[in-house]
DNA sequence: CCATTATTTCAATAATCGTTGAAATATGGA
DNA sequence: TCCATATTTCAACGATTATTGAAATAATGG
């Protein structure tokens, strides 16, 4: 799981609203159209946010005659609030944050 | 706490990072050169990544002599996570399988 | 076939984002 | 005071974002 792509593809309005009525319908998911319906956004609009929930691997499509039908994925979304736990709150352990860059540019240039 | 705002100051790799570091860190917090260093970040893009995280509530600043010490709001991030879990988890327990602490049980567990 | 419904694709747009370099500010010490 | 250290501010810049309107695609029914 890639934490920062789940966590972008829920840090808007919008985006956030659609998932969490994907959870609320549970793994029966909705089309494409009940949830532009209830929350009132352009069927392109919507579009656009569940690749972006599907890229990050929080939905699914199925199609179903003219419907398009989108499930959360819970699986994700267990493991980003694992990731979240476990790395991200203070309490018990958080895991060594480790910058995974090649080399310090910044550093003084030793003698 | 916002949300939306929290999770977007987490989207970011970079961000991620400094977040992490300052969870390590704890509640004493770190100096803004101290994490520069540690993930070869520029002081200014610093600053920037900073401002982000206390603006979604998710860091503090003190100065200390010269240095401006940074330390994580675990308040909020706890806030997120429970966010999360209710809203974003299907109703059941979003918890990873595998506490890192052995918590108190509510309820007796079935084999 | 044609019409209707459901959704996607595409191009354009303004707005925001992350980074950089240069300059400014703040603190402490000689 | 002057100087070095630590960090911020500012003005750019290209890149990405969310949204819109128009057109295209897919499936169903007559």
């Amino acid at each position: 799981m890639d934490a920062v792509a789940a966590l972008a593809a829920l840090a808007q309005d919008n985006r956030l609203d659609v998932f969490r009525l994907l959870v609320q319908a549970g793994p029966e998911g909705l089309t494409a159209g009940a949830v532009a319906e209830a929350l009132d956004l352009a069927p392109n609009t919507l579009t656009f946010h569940f690749d972006r929930l599907r890229m990050a691997g929080l939905a699914t499509v199925r199609r179903e005659g003219r419907s398009m039908i989108y499930a959360a994925r819970f699986e994700t979304m267990n493991a980003l609030v694992g990731f979240l736990t476990e790395n991200c709150c203070g309490g018990v352990s958080c895991a060594p944050a480790k910058p995974s860059k090649p080399a310090r540019k910044r550093s003084k240039v030793p003698a």
